[in-house]
DNA sequence: CTTAGTTATACTCAATGTGAGTAGAAATCG
DNA sequence: CGATTTCTACTCACATTGAGTATAACTAAG
C-alpha cells in the first residue's frame, strides 16, 4: 500500500475532541506600570468578569493565525509581537465544553497600547500586580489605575501570571524591552520598563553601563524635548547587536 | 439568564475542530551524548521513518495527564519528569488531517534511558547534533551512535530541535541537569552531562566552584568505586538549595 | 615495596561584571 | 544669575569567572 492509497483510505473521523481556542496576554506600559489588555464578558458564562480576547482555531488555520487574526477582531490592533506562550488544557477551565486554550504573548508599545484602548472595541487596561509566584506562575491579582480589582474570567488569572513570569525571564536576555518602548527612547524610559517588568528597581549606573556594553542600543544624536530639567539622550534598539 | 440557563442550552457542536495530541520528547545521556528514544513507525503514513512516541488527547483528560498515558503505554516508562514544551499547529504538518501538537519534554536518568531502550517498546536511541540554530529551533540531525542518519517524521525534527534549546536555556538556573544523572553522582558526570546539553566544553574549576557555592549539591561521604585512579567524592542533587 | 600514571581536589591570579556612591554637565525656572 | 533637578561620566570595592598550577589519592606495573 503505497502513503497516497492510505491516505485515501484513512477516516479523519473517530473520536470526540476538544474545541482549540487561542488567547492572548496584550502586556503594556500604563503610568510606569505592567498592565494588561482585557475585555469585559457581555454573556454568560461568567459574565461581568474580565477575560483575555481569545477566539477558535480555525480548521484550516495555523495557531499563529488565529492569534493574529484575533488580535484584529477581538482587540482591534493591527500588528504586535505575538509568541506563543503555553497551552492550557485542564478539563474544567471552561464551563461550556472542554476547550483547550493556546495562550499568546503581545507586547505593546506605550502608543500602540494606549490607542488599543481608545479604540473602541471595550477593551480596559488591568494594572498587574504579580508576586513572584513560584515556578508555575500563581494567580495574579489584577486592577483598574486606582486598585479597584477586577475579577478575572476562566484561568485567565493564571494565564496572564505565566505571561508576566515569561516576560521576567526573557528580559535580560532577549530585546523585549525595547517592544514595549516607542522607536526612539531615552536610557531612564528603559530603565522604567525593566523595573515594571521585573516588578523590582534596578541599580542606575550599572543598568546603562550594561546596555551600552551590549550593543544594543544606539545613539540618535537626538535629545528629549518638553522637559523641565536636562534633556535626555535619545536612543534606538540596535537590532544588530548580538544576542 | 442564569449562567446555569445559559449553560443548559449551549450548543458545543458548532465548527470543525483540529484533532489534539501529545508528541514526547523524552532525553537522556547515552556514551555521553544527548540522545532521545524514537519510534519506528510502522505504519502509513511516513511508514520506516522515526518518530516520537505520541498520542490523541481524550475529551475528559488534561494535557499533562495525555502525557503521561503515552510515556506508560508509547513508551513503557513508569514515570518521568515531563514539561510542557510547546505546541506545533501547522496546517500540514500530518498529512492525514488536521493535527495540533502539544509537544512535552521528558527527561530520564542514564539507567532508566536505558531501560527503556530494552523494554521491547520497539524504542530507538538517536543521538541529537543539534547546531546552535537560532531562535525559532532549527531542524536537528538524529542518528544512531555509530553515526548512520535517522530520518525523522512529520516535523519531529523541528520539536527536538526546541527540546534541546529549552533544555540549554533552563540548564543554569534549573535542575534539569541532575534530572539525567543517577540519585549518587561524581562532580565530573555532572560537568559531562552539563557538556552534552551545551553542546560545548566548559570551564573545570569554575564549573566545581559553582555547583558547589550554589548549595545543589551535598557529600554523601561515598566515593566512586571501581575506577582505575583515584575515586570521586559522590553527590546527591540537593533540592533546599534556592533556585 | 616502590614508582609511574592518572584523575580528583584545592589553590592562585588576572579579567570581567556589578552595586554603590560621587562629581561635574546641561537644561529650566524664578 | 543662581537654585534646582536630572543626565552623564567617573571611581572604588566586591563577586564571579576563565585559566592555569600544585598537591592528594588511588591503581597497576615493575
Amino acid at each position: 500500500m503505497t502513503e497516497s492509497e492510505f491516505l485515501a483510505g484513512y477516516d479523519p473521523a473517530a473520536y470526540e475532541r476538544p474545541a482549540l481556542a487561542v488567547d492572548l496576554v496584550l502586556l503594556g506600559i500604563r503610568a510606569g506600570r505592567l498592565a494588561a489588555l482585557l475585555l469585559r464578558r457581555s454573556r454568560q458564562p461568567q459574565a461581568g468578569l474580565w477575560a483575555l480576547p481569545g477566539g477558535f482555531v480555525g480548521i484550516a488555520e495555523t495557531l499563529d493565525a488565529a492569534a493574529e487574526r484575533v488580535l484584529r477582531e477581538k482587540a482591534g490592533i493591527g500588528r504586535a509581537r505575538l509568541e506563543q506562550l503555553y497551552t492550557f488544557g485542564a478539563v474544567d477551565r471552561d464551563p461550556r465544553m472542554r476547550i483547550v486554550s493556546v495562550a499568546y504573548l503581545g507586547l505593546l508599545p506605550e502608543a500602540a497600547f494606549a490607542e488599543a484602548l481608545a479604540g473602541g472595541a471595550g477593551l480596559a487596561a488591568a494594572t498587574l500586580v504579580v508576586p513572584w509566584a513560584g515556578e508555575a506562575g500563581g494567580p495574579v491579582s489584577a486592577g483598574t489605575e486606582d486598585g479597584a480589582p477586577l475579577p478575572l474570567a476562566f484561568d485567565h488569572a493564571d494565564i496572564l501570571a505565566l505571561a508576566v513570569k515569561r516576560l521576567r525571564g526573557k528580559l535580560d536576555y532577549t530585546d523585549v524591552g525595547f517592544a514595549l518602548l516607542p522607536e526612539h527612547f531615552t536610557l531612564r524610559q528603559l530603565q522604567d520598563v525593566h523595573a515594571a517588568i521585573r516588578g523590582a528597581p534596578l541599580n542606575k549606573s550599572a543598568f546603562r553601563r550594561r546596555m551600552r556594553d551590549r550593543g544594543w542600543i544606539a545613539p540618535t544624536g537626538a535629545r528629549e524635548a518638553g522637559t523641565a530639567f536636562r534633556p535626555a539622550e535619545l536612543f534606538r534598539f540596535d537590532r544588530s547587536g548580538q544576542f
